[in-house]
DNA sequence: TAAATAACTGCAATCGATTACAGTCTGTTT
DNA sequence: AAACAGACTGTAATCGATTGCAGTTATTTA
């Protein structure tokens, strides 16, 4: 790897005036900078990034915390941060906490020592240690989905859970559903507390009655959606209709629900969250919540960018648009 | 951010002293140790990461390049990469190229920029641009799942795709099914190659026919699937088994095949490749070869760090083994 | 024509670490 | 008691850029 000496050499030039040609291509003379083009050709040269930060104190990168990366609905937020960091030219680490504190410590590191600009959330925890948390102040960071729950605001993008569960609701009861199951994902979060919220707040306006014992699920996948239908279906009193807290869940409690010889939508309507691609691709293909994902990855982008770049927020929150999917997997309640 | 004087000022000792107690502890007196200890968090110091890769050459980071973020194999196989990388102290920078030439470039050039020190490409082109494919001559690289078309061999982890095929062609033979139809993904892929050859390989053994009119389909994704069963399903002769170059491409076309109002397995058996985790959970579950996706991810890290530490590397090849999932997606073909 | 301005370019300090080399001090060996 | 080894620690050069300031021309203005 050659150097920005070597350049000089070659175009017989000062560092400075190669440095600027290409910071600052106006800087320098078009005949020295075409000189210096071909002696960046010649040797090869490639400026060292690091050392550029060094000396501008900036890493133009972003960590990104993932708690878990093999959720299609995550991958499709990445996707978004990606693209934009990509084009405001900067680059993401990638992080997957599984949920551990000493890993979200970990990456969260990286913004203090350096490594990284800003930091992007998807998850509601506080990355940083609690040793950390004094430095932790002055980091742009952002969240995604869910704010984290800290002293410091930091602001979020998010969607409005609440009259999304509404709707999702609304469009059951409309179907005749009175006995409702809910397969969670994470209990102690506030996107929980927001879709039961608005779920109940449905059923209390059509006076319908709801037992807590039907919440069951305490983790986004498959499985725990599978277990969660297994669960529900052992109960006293079927549902006719079950809530899953994300696509994945859905997805593994329809397998269950067949398993057992029962016909979604005829027997059991089931409805996911998210609109994760292959949900349109199941059978029955799965009414749910449309998250713009991607959209949601290029703002969170812009936010950070704009705390880094020390703009000031024109909003600490930022919501974002939900659209109800209604597929095959819901339908009319059986008589 | 305190930087390393400030360190030094508390403790009342030498840049060099605080320098070797974070890097070389046993190098520097207990009592000095702890004095500096105490003063590390005093100041809340974190070592500047981009200072200290000016000095020894080393980003600590790798660069994979993906070609679809949305494909959950490729996550798998992140998963594996990330896992491996923060084990070794190594973080992962991620490039979503969309299998855009401009886009690796970029990415790629990363490694030459001492932004990272090696490469992990999940496909098979050759990432650097025409300028940079000197100085990629020596840069550490491997190539998961496919080899990577160059002069020089770069070192790859990949599955017997040739074996794979034919076991899941017998497989389908061993069921009577003698008209079959394909959906691939890149045409123009050694692994289009190798897979095309395995069943073809089988089918000449066992004296059946087959017509290249019967390959379609050139991209990995549910569309291409279902677009691939529609045209193969307008043709001539109906195939009783189709082969899916992936598990997406065989969701998409299960998804078809049923829209036809056929039946999978009984009209038709479809089969997949990859064995991601929602193929269990599809209706019916698919069969499928299964990807230890995981483990190619954490082999593909260390074949990197082994380059990038100048070990010479016992092989140039590392076949990982495959696994034949059976499941309700194929059976018997129907009389 | 002298003075002022503009347009480039170079010098050298600097960013925050790392590390070869040399120096100091204590303890051993002869 | 002198010589030497071992254990620490400090000095200062260095990594590869960036950039304020000053210097040199060239051009414009008065």
């Amino acid at each position: 790897m050659s150097t920005i000496k070597e350049v000089c050499q070659l175009a017989g030039v000062s560092t400075a005036t190669v440095s600027r040609t290409l910071k600052n291509p106006n800087m320098v003379n078009v005949k020295t900078r075409e000189r210096i083009f071909a002696a960046i050709e010649k040797a090869g040269y490639r400026p060292n990034v690091m050392a550029s930060s060094v000396k501008t104190g900036k890493s133009n990168s972003l960590v990104v915390l993932v708690p878990n990366l093999s959720n299609p609905f995550f991958l499709r937020i990445i996707q978004g941060i990606e693209k934009a960091a990509q084009e405001n030219g900067y680059s993401v680490l990638l992080g997957d906490t599984q949920g551990e504190p000493h890993r979200e410590h970990e990456y969260a590191g990286m913004v203090l020592s350096n490594r990284a600009d800003g930091l992007i959330h998807l998850d509601h925890s506080f990355p940083f240690s609690d040793n950390d948390a004094l430095l932790a102040e002055k980091v742009p960071m952002v969240s995604v989905c869910e704010r984290i729950v800290s002293d410091k605001q930091y602001p979020v993008i998010e969607l409005d859970n609440y009259s999304a569960c509404r709707a999702l609701a609304k469009h059951l009861t409309s179907y005749g559903h009175k006995r409702f199951g809910i397969i969670a994902g994470q209990n102690e979060s506030q996107i929980f507390r927001d879709r039961l919220g608005g779920i109940k707040s449905v059923l209390n306006e059509e006076g319908i009655d709801f037992d807590d014992s039907m919440v069951v699920g305490n983790e986004y996948s498959y499985e725990s959606g599978s277990a969660g239908a297994k669960a529900l279906l052992a109960g006293k009193v079927r549902p006719t209709a079950i809530f899953c807290f994300n696509d994945d869940i859905a997805i593994g409690a329809i397998h269950e629900i067949k398993k057992h010889g029962l016909k979604v939508p005829d027997d059991i309507s089931v409805v996911g969250f998210d609109n994760i691609k292959v949900s349109a691709y199941m059978d029955p293909p799965l009414t749910t919540i449309d998250q713009p994902a991607y959209e949601m990855g290029r703002k969170a982008v812009e936010v950070v960018l704009q705390q880094i770049r020390k703009k000031p927020l024109t909003r600490n929150r930022e919501i974002v648009q939900f659209r109800i999917i209604e597929r095959a997997s819901s339908g009319a309640v059986s008589s």
